[in-house]
DNA sequence: AATCTATTTAGATAAATTTCTAATTACCTT
DNA sequence: AAGGTAATTAGAAATTTATCTAAATAGATT
């Protein structure tokens, strides 16, 4: 949804941990569940902040949903992050 | 402290807008405060926050605490993001 | 030394987030 | 259409985070 979104959404270690899985590629939500100690209700609720924040998207397969990363919304965060460090050609565009 | 810590100090829109404000260069806790609605004690709290998250570092000068950017450690977490992103050169390292 | 100013710390409360269990929806297979 | 598997939603409990007021600390000034 939004900038703040995003970073809420990263500021979890297990949301980031399930954009690095799908760094490989996409994932269904039980594939991504089995890597974590979590129960699949809570893997759903961390699913949904990704995707409120565009940082993933889904597509339904048979009885699957695939989940699939989404990171030109990253493109923003870095360069904000890009401004604070004081990049001139990007901090003089503010 | 942890990149962790660095995520999540980032994910406060009052500590992102702190760090904004040090990007001119350092500021007194007072002269931060003075842009929040905030008490002053909950605007040390936020800096206590991006402290240990070195992300802002602290000098004592007479009376007043200045507080500065420390935007090295933003590095990590730039290069998080771009290896997410699948820059090829960076993705290969991992 | 007494006081004033800047800031932090302590402790309490409120609000938001994370997690679970149980129930529900959705879709597939027989 | 009945039953099975995958995943989500609802609601509650636990945990963490953000905020405040009041008190404490640190240093400067009179």
């Amino acid at each position: 949804m939004s900038f703040a979104d995003t970073f809420k959404a990263l500021s979890d270690p297990a949301r980031r941990q399930i954009l690095e899985l799908l760094r490989k590629g996409p994932l269904s939500a039980g594939e991504i569940g089995s890597h974590f100690e979590m129960t699949g209700a809570t893997i759903s609720y961390h699913l949904r902040i990704l995707k409120q924040a565009d940082l993933i998207f889904e597509s339904r397969e048979k009885n699957y949903i695939y989940y699939q990363l989404n990171a030109t919304v990253l493109e923003e965060i870095m360069l904000w992050l890009v401004s604070l460090k004081g990049d001139d050609s990007v901090a003089e565009s503010k």
